[in-house]
RNA sequence: GGUCGGGUGGCCGAGAGGCGAGGCAAGGGACUGCAAAUCCCUCUACACGGGUUCAAAUCCCGUCCCGACCUCCA
């Protein structure tokens, strides 16, 4: 198919996507509460989130990507007590580290990353928007809530209905300044001791989905093609943002995205289980890209089960396209430039279908195989080519100098003159059939990581990526 | 209780009425002094029971099992 269709969580159907201005994308996806670092389960979302953009800037539109950070919420403010540092340094430290993983994979920097305490103003004035139309109101308490029971499309995009929820258990109605126990706080008053900015309704600090609301309104407008985020997200925190930003008065997203879980067996990747794989952790074992490709490689509506074989052998997958474009490149004579496939393009209009993409890649893996064993370099070219295109979209290029580390080429250089000289040993070794000598010089020099094939074209050596 | 996903070959993992995705593993073969790499061949499946249809992994009904959300969550 030529056209990209998405799936859309709010109708439970892929359908083709149109952006409200032609030619432009606006997304908006929920990023990190920065209150502990990040598991796999984390870069996932990014990671899915950025096929996404990549494809769309492929594809030809020009996109607007705001991802947020939550940098204040209960979790942070408790952390930090517990750990005894300032809750803003407690944020800063874990921002720091989601942009570190985020690095480490290859994710696109989002157009803008706005932080919510940098938005208080924004949000002050959507609450009063809110309270001026009568859909929220602030009791004296210094709270204030949203009244969900007078919106008509409240729990539409999960699809429940309010009195189907199970009783909430944390509203005690008897002490409670709510009309019902259903409506959210958009807005916190401040306890003893915690951060807080003052409003019209009270000093406080703002509740979980207010932030989404009123940085999505500042940044893309009232309404936007795309709102990303984790399943989990879908209630209660995006159907608040909705509720919100509809009682407002504006259109909110056209089309929700949401991204399946990293699990461990079969159960959801999370702190609160204790089951969570830190990326620094997995990142000691495999390389960024490595790990990028596990994470890509699965749909990104479906659930991704970790284990620590399908990580391997996921990266054993991945160096066999390297080599063959390491390969590709040395007997060809250049870097193939990248090139879009039908097959592949097709698998990634279709919801992104990259597990499909992923058969077309083995194709060309084949082919391209077959065409260095034949010699045949437009062969090769070509089938070097449309992998490079997709694994750039892929955000798995390793021609990307985000991950070709930077060596001294002197260093490389004299490297491969006292590699050459062994060969030149061994293949006199071998001339005279001494194969003890030749496969002594093989054995010692894999010893050290390097890898010796003797191929068609005279012997090659390759140094072992860590792992 | 409500809502939403799943169950596919030894394993991973797509597909969603006809044409057996793909990968890994295994076995066989080609190449090789040996190895490695590469290529070729082989094997195999749709949780269960009914139904619809010329045709069902795919649609319908029922059953079993697994997971998620229901105000911390990517």
């Amino acid at each position: 198919m030529s056209a990209l269709n998405l799936y859309d969580t709010s109708t439970r159907e892929v359908g083709v996507f149109t952006p409200i201005k032609s030619g432009e994308v606006s997304i908006y996806v929920c990023g990190a509460t920065v209150q502990a670092s990040p598991h796999i389960g984390h870069i996932r979302s990014a990671v899915n989130f950025d096929v996404l953009r990549r494809w769309l800037i492929h594809s030809g539109f020009a996109v607007v990507f705001i991802r947020n950070v939550t940098d204040i919420d209960d979790k942070i403010l408790q952390k930090a007590a517990q750990e005894q540092v300032p809750w803003w340094a407690h944020a800063m430290k874990y921002e720091r580290e989601f942009t570190a993983a985020f690095a480490a994979l290859n994710v696109l920097p989002p157009t803008y990353e706005p932080r919510a305490t940098g938005h208080i103003t924004q949000m002050i004035e959507l609450m009063q928007i809110l309270i001026d139309n009568g859909s929220a109101y602030a009791p004296g308490n210094g709270d204030v809530y949203l009244e969900v029971r007078n919106l008509k499309r409240y729990l539409t995009l999960s699809g429940q209905r309010i009195d189907d929820l199970m009783p909430a258990a944390d509203v005690e109605m008897s002490i409670s300044m709510k009309r019902d126990p259903r409506d959210f706080a958009l807005w916190k008053a401040a306890k003893l001791g915690e951060p807080s900015w003052p409003t019209p309704w009270g000093a406080g600090r703002p509740g979980w989905h207010l932030e989404c609301s009123a940085m999505a309104y500042a940044y893309l407008g009232e309404s936007f093609d795309i709102h990303g985020g984790g399943l989990d997200l879908i209630f209660p925190h995006h159907e608040n943002e909705i509720a919100q930003s509809e009682a407002a008065g504006y259109g909110f997203a056209k089309r929700w995205l949401h991204n399946a879980w990293v699990t461990q067996s079969g159960e959801k990747m999370s702190k609160s289980l204790g089951n969570s794989l830190l990326v620094e952790v997995i990142l000691q074992r495999v390389r960024g890209i490595e790990l990028r490709w596990y994470l890509v490689s699965a749909h990104y509506r479906s659930m991704l089960e970790y284990s620590e074989s399908a990580l391997d052998e996921s990266v054993v997958a991945f160096r066999r396209i390297e080599a063959f474009l390491k390969r590709a490149t040395e007997v060809v004579g250049t870097v193939p430039v990248p090139l879009m496939s039908k097959a592949f393009s097709d698998a990634m209009n279709d919801d992104l279908a990259v597990p499909t993409g992923l058969a077309s890649i083995s194709e060309n893996l084949r082919a391209g195989n077959q065409g260095i064993t034949d010699g045949d370099l437009g062969v090769v070219s070509k089938n070097a080519s449309e992998i490079r295109g997709a694994l750039g979209i892929l955000g798995c290029d390793p021609f990307d100098s985000n991950f070709t580390t930077s060596s001294s080429s002197d260093l490389s250089d004299a490297m491969d003159g006292v590699v050459q000289l062994m060969l030149k040993e061994r293949a006199s070794a071998r001339d005279r059939k001494d194969f003890a000598a030749s496969d002594a010089i093989r054995d010692g020099l894999l010893a050290l990581g390097i890898t010796i094939e003797d191929t068609a074209q005279g012997p090659r050596w390759s140094i072992m990526e860590k792992s």
